[in-house]
DNA sequence: GGTGATTTGTGCGTATGTATT
DNA sequence: TAATACATACGCACAAATCAC
């Protein structure tokens, strides 16, 4: 019962004890703030600090009408080096769907594409001008009907054309096969990780809740001559994990048995 | 001013409004709570929720007596390929020391070893029991004397000895040759990427202020008979993004001249 | 160096709205 | 419909940190 210095940072020191030691079990509900106000006999005011606290901590999660309950973070895998390696059969879509339904849950995906001018983030990767026109292809994933990551990708116009990808659905054999057969071989990328809150609109299009962050990578690719796709994922960090396998995985998996 | 359903969400979307188009720039002073409390014409409860709005997005900081800032968000690199990568004359320090010169820094580094029972994340990923004795080697980094990021490698007690790895110093030519030196040869390794809210004790130890999530990964190095390392990263994620680079490189930076 | 003013942090109370049960 | 539970908004007081003089 080590309370800190103030009240309501104690009573989430306490709360959040109960949660980490595994007393309190990911889905339980807590006491009401009126239970907790009695309990502590403090004001409502400091209760509500204390939870909050703990609702931006990730721990918990809060519901008009229902109670505030421990929130669960599960992890289904994204493979950044499995999903687009082109000697394997496995485009990137069905590697998700793989994962997915080896976990015991429902994927599925939604598709659209748009052409638009490139803003600095894109252009200034494709080493192309600001504003210049590219084709963006977007793929949500969704794991039993709640989003589980966004993708985008940003392909040069030209590049775009000739692979065939300006085209408003999905392509069954991967956008960089689809590349390597219109003579763009992919021979390389960048992956930049990075990590944010979500925005006002993230919590709407990813259904991310509050005080879970958002797991950004954006992958540059090339081929031997220039930049030919900026693909950024954006995955809620409450959900996912990404995993990036390099060297001889098969040295590995063999101590697994 | 598109207030939306409640009056402090509608406070909080003005303001991160000016925040996002740049009228307010990073560092610059809000108005007080007083002083929004006249404009709005509410109560500083209602002030305080938007603000605390703001806060848990990471988009500005409060400081009791001085006010609240917007928050700026630089971000060091972090090579995840390029640090241990035994081809290239540089170990991971030095990498780390490269980059935060060139970019202006003052960077500095602390290193501590001890020996302690494997946890399960641990054990399990070097295949072996919970608790045997592991060597755990920390170095923290600092940026102008601020933690940049944590990094604790866990080596399995007859691996560490044999490639001298537990001594309480740094060691000059890379764990990852001197394991190399007495026969463990790494031929692969996995990173596992996550995202999380800090924790009371990472707020203190990191130095990492609310809204600010951070980034961890773990990696999982062996040879080609068994694992021989953990290494766990964590980094604040308003001051890091961690950088893959995959395929051929020099293809890419051909393309940048 | 100290004092008072300013500014945010903590804690109390009350009332009403909204979603769920 | 009624009761319960969280959400929003108002008010007040004092503490703690900072700043200007």
């Amino acid at each position: 019962m080590a309370r800190a210095g103030t009240l309501f940072r104690g009573i989430a020191d306490e709360i959040r004890n109960r949660i980490t030691t595994g007393e309190l079990a990911p889905g339980t509900r807590l006491p009401t703030e009126s239970q907790l106000m009695d309990q502590y006999g403090t004001s409502r005011n400091t209760i509500r600090l204390a939870l909050a606290a703990l609702e931006n901590e990730g721990l918990i999660a809060t519901e008009q009408g229902r109670g505030s309950f421990v929130r669960e973070w599960s992890s289904l895998t994204h493979h950044a080096t499995r999903a687009e390696r082109v000697d394997r059969p496995s485009s990137s879509t069905d590697a998700f769907v793989a994962e997915a339904r080896e976990a015991g849950f429902e994927p599925s995906t939604a598709f659209s594409m748009r052409i638009e001018p490139a803003v600095a983030e894109v252009a200034d990767r494709l080493q192309i001008p600001i504003d210049t026109f590219v084709v963006l292809r977007r793929v949500v994933r969704y794991i039993d009907g709640q989003v589980s990551s966004r993708q985008d990708s940003w392909y040069p116009m030209d590049v775009a054309e000739k692979a065939g990808l300006n085209v408003p659905h999905d392509i069954k054999e991967g956008t960089v096969r689809a590349m390597a057969a219109a003579g763009y071989v992919e021979v390389g990328h960048i992956d930049e990780v990075t990590s944010r809150m979500p925005s006002p609109d993230d919590h709407q299009t990813l259904d991310v809740a509050t005080g879970v962050p958002v797991i950004v990578y954006v992958r540059t690719a090339w081929t031997e001559e220039r930049p030919t796709r900026v693909t950024r994922v954006t995955l809620p960090a409450d959900r996912n994990r990404i995993v990036y396998e390099l060297g001889n995985i098969d040295a590995y998996e063999a101590t697994q048995k």
